[in-house]
DNA sequence: ATGAAAGCGCTAACAA
DNA sequence: TTGTTAGCGCTTTCAT
């Protein structure tokens, strides 16, 4: 393998002329460096980034760590990020955690030791602050993505879920429905519990009784949460007349197990989810759903870690939250429902 | 940032004893061991991958080069590769090609210069051999995935497209379908090609003409390929009575345009896929499809390169091509025909 | 415009 | 079991 310094001999020149070719410096005359390209491209040579790593303390890689790349929301991100990052010369480092904090810390410290420029993260335990702890510490930029840690002043790009749930709950109430179910992921991610808590807020506004019942933390923000939370609140003497979706997983999950019930929606049960069902929402979209646009996170993300790689030690700006707005988004799933004496439901 | 001399004065040792340390050799004792560690501990040390790359040749990294992550097909095999790759200490970075062969060779370049050990690469063009001789004149072991190259004898994991285009067509004949459209990708694609190809050989079998104006091969296997080659497949004198997907995005624009043209499946037109669409396959199992295992893909591949890797420039077994068969799914999308005097078809 | 010397942080090979 | 020396491939700094 051709270094730096067969090309010098090839070319008759120093290494340090090669150099300043590679690195497009200006100083070179024309003619060396006609000299020193063709010397390269007859050897084959490609620079070796560790050894530039090594001095410039620039690794032009970035870490992104999510719980699951085949999550559509997460792969979108990723693309997101993907495409900042190569634009401006990076490259990512893709990381699966599967909600695992400890693959997560294994994964942080590998990212570390590579020394990547920055890291792109969403936790998987937003109550645990050691792996992002060890991040500070070693001063390499830490941007969140979609979940925040509690009690930390970080760079965190998520959408605003407490007005999502709300806006998607709120809906509901305005068609009638009073019972309604909702399935979100464990308590230890951020989101999960701002879901219910926009949940809780459109109920409590209109006066409906908040029934825990009704209210189901999964563990992985999964199809199987869905499916059997589903089946599990469809079961009760008094199941709900509505069921919302803690995010698209959870949603398929949901319309698994109401299909197998050979329930219809929205007839026999409404249902709306926080973010769109790939696919589904071009072929059929009939699914009411609060729509974020994760595509744009991965890039804000990248800006805001490409930023603070650039002021690294110089400046010191304040950690700032980007809270994007998701959309409502009307489709066919709900059913409007009327109160008639007492307690019992019935179709307009 | 605390270095191995550091931590070596620290601890009152040479930076071989820490070197040791770090990388568990034996000869060190228990006692020297502790004090190492507690120092490396306290200065919150991290060992720099890429001076300890440097000097072993070894980084640790794969380059995975796909078309495009957001398409689950890839989804499903990057995370096949990272779930493998990780397990044997491999990290993986990220390449999304959008089927250009010029972002193609740009990565691939980037690659080379970070050292990666080993590439994982679904080729852009099939008949571009370029990007692909840099990789193995760099010696730099290399497996394709789902995508082989013409007269390159190369390590390639994927699955049977002309059997599965095969049995796909030939389930629609043996319905009694003459008229299939089919959509596939570019024809620079060996999916696509192959997919073709099955579909010829069915066709032939059964003694059908084949009518070259059914045929379409798309730009880019996307979405929109479908979704506009339905709608000029639907629009002509003799539309076909059935159409074949030639990838999942491709059936979605299929099912979209359908929809839109306010057609029943399989009651005004069958329609079959290469390969499951996402979410739908639990949701409504209705859609026929040839399935393959893509996850199982990612997993091998790595474990292909990473042979290649442990025996590099010592031995020198053939490359070999691992095909897996996909499986054929049979739903409801597609309907019976009956022939009846001449050319019309009516139902049963 | 070009080059020589020093060294980034680590390990291989040898010595003790 | 531990340490010493050399050097991986490159850039920084300074000199010419």
């Amino acid at each position: 393998m051709a270094t730096i310094k067969d090309v010098a001999e090839r070319a008759g020149v120093s290494v340090m002329t090669v150099s300043r070719v590679i690195n497009n410096s200006r100083y070179v005359s024309q003619e060396t460096r006609e000299k020193v390209e063709r010397a390269m491209k007859e050897l084959g040579y490609v620079p070796n980034a560790l050894a530039h790593g090594l001095i410039t303390k620039r690794t032009h890689v970035l870490g992104l760590i999510v719980s699951d790349i085949t999550n559509p929301f997460f792969t979108t991100i990723a693309r997101g990020v993907e495409d900042t990052a190569i634009k401006n010369g990076f490259n990512i480092i893709l990381c699966n955690t599967d909600e695992d904090v400890e693959k997560e810390e294994k994964y942080i410290d590998l990212l570390l030791r590579k020394r990547v420029e920055g890291i792109i993260l969403s936790p998987a335990d937003c109550n645990k602050r050691d792996g992002i702890e060890r991040i500070i510490m070693r001063n390499v930029p830490l941007v969140l993505i979609d979940r925040c840690i509690d009690g930390l002043n970080l760079d965190c790009v998520y959408s605003d879920s407490i007005s999502g749930a709300y806006e998607l709950t709120k809906y509901l109430v305005s068609l009638g429905h009073k019972r309604i179910g909702i399935i979100v992921g464990p308590r230890r991610i951020s989101t999960a519990r701002d879901r219910i808590e926009g949940y809780k807020k459109a109920l409590q506004e209109a006066g409906i009784p908040i029934d825990e019942a009704l209210i189901r933390w999964g563990e992985k923000y999964s199809r199987e949460d869905g499916y059997k939370n589903t089946k599990e609140l469809l079961a009760t003497n008094s199941p709900p007349t509505a069921i919302f979706g803690g995010n698209r997983l959870i949603t398929v999950g949901i319309l698994k197990a109401i299909r197998e019930l050979g329930l219809k929606i929205p007839d026999d049960i409404s249902v709306v989810s926080f973010d769109e069902v790939e696919d589904m929402s071009v072929t059929n979209p009939f699914l009411t759903v609060v729509s974020q646009d994760s595509y744009k996170m991965g890039v804000i993300a990248v800006e805001c870690l490409l930023k603070r790689i650039k002021e690294k030690d110089k400046s010191f700006n304040a950690p700032q939250n980007i809270v994007l707005q998701p959309e409502l988004v009307i489709r066919e799933s709900c059913r409007a429902l009327k109160e008639v004496k007492g307690e019992s439901l019935v179709e307009f």
